[in-house]
DNA sequence: ATTGAATGAATGGGCATTCATTCACCCAAA
DNA sequence: TTTGGGTGAATGAATGCCCATTCATTCAAT
């Protein structure tokens, strides 16, 4: 085949990924040289386009593959969680920032250039961050129906709120490059505001 | 003086300023060309240099001058607010989409170039968008000092992930152009699950 | 007539993409 | 075992487009 792109599992495939995705997360997309890719890489230029089409074919194969690889970790991770609807909340919160710290370029990658790309790369909808809030909107209308959660509020406006104040914190700690001292007390703090909400409440849950 | 900012009240200056907004917010800033701008606003290319250094320094005046503006009506408006820290919460998150909705062009240019921009013009700090967060940092710590919020939270933690929740919600109002039909059902919700939380409670508040 | 603002065609550099060439490997025939 | 040539991957210099920025010229106002 001539076409464009080979095997999609192949180490050249997968090194040129990661070498965009160190590009990207350090210069941004729009200020990344197909060629600083190319050396981040190890290859030549012209080789990238025997993987991908394009520049812009090439920042979506990059979502695709690195959204997938992280639904996969919490779907899994989530699943081994024991305890009810609450717990698996906190689980997910802790989940979000630990991965965000295993993988720092991954996460500024995607708290930055997310919106940006899914907008103006030709109109690319970007299924697999739909998967990724629908993971937490499942969540939440699970816990409506167990009793757990308030029903009063749509499990969609939710989801959406929820993962926006998760990655406006991460792009914080992201860009600040904060060591990660205390991230389980944020993560904490995060849950118990999201579970309980703001108002101060006499002493008795 | 041959410097490449006129005098900061000028109606060409506001014109060119409102053409990049137009511009930017609909192809974003990487996919605008100077010479868009120049005919949205109706001057030549040339005497968009007159006014601004160049292509960022653009971006950047477009920046502060907004949100100096969305600032200073918020401000406002929220002063004017009776009540409690409660109800002023609940104004702003309303005051937020308000005005979103009246100025879905700013809405957007915020919320979908503010991440990006922020990070690779140049270094960029954005002094302005820490300004409209103390805004909210403030209005916690006041609801905290005076007992209807609770203690246990990081104010700047706290007004973070409020923005985040807001700005996400709204970016995706704002990129699906949808009919501001139910913003009030929107915004209440989203109220009463930052100052309640998720958790369900018995009949009682 | 002088001054400063405005114009927009011309410039030049940057950079994505191409493609003629090289390279590495395999196997068939001698 | 050697050789040759066929195949597809990889290379990277060359191409050509695109566009921010400049500046010689024109225009308007006093």
């Amino acid at each position: 085949m001539a076409e464009a792109d080979r095997q999609r599992d192949s180490p050249k495939r997968e090194r040129i990924l990661q070498g965009a995705l160190r590009a990207f997360a350090k210069k941004g997309f729009y200020n990344t040289r197909v060629s600083e890719i190319a050396s981040e890489a190890g290859v030549a230029d012209g080789t990238i386009y025997l993987y991908f089409k394009n520049k812009d074919d090439l920042l979506i194969s990059l979502f695709e593959d690195r959204m997938e690889w992280v639904i996969e970790r919490l779907t899994t991770e989530l699943q081994a969680v024991e305890g009810g609807v609450l717990e698996k909340l906190r689980a997910f919160v802790g989940l979000h920032f630990q991965l965000a710290i295993e993988n720092p370029d991954l996460a500024e990658f995607i708290t930055v250039e997310l919106r940006q790309s899914a907008k103006f790369v030709k109109e690319y909808e970007n299924p697999k961050f739909a998967d990724y809030l629908k993971i937490l909107q499942f969540l939440i209308e699970e816990g409506q129906r167990g009793g757990e959660l308030r029903t009063d509020l749509d499990s969609r406006l939710v989801s959406r709120a929820l993962f926006g104040a998760l990655d406006e914190v991460l792009l914080q700690l992201t860009l600040a490059r904060t060591p990660p001292k205390d991230v389980t007390e944020e993560t904490g703090q995060i849950s118990r505001m999201i579970i309980d909400g703001l108002v101060h409440r006499d002493e008795h849950t």
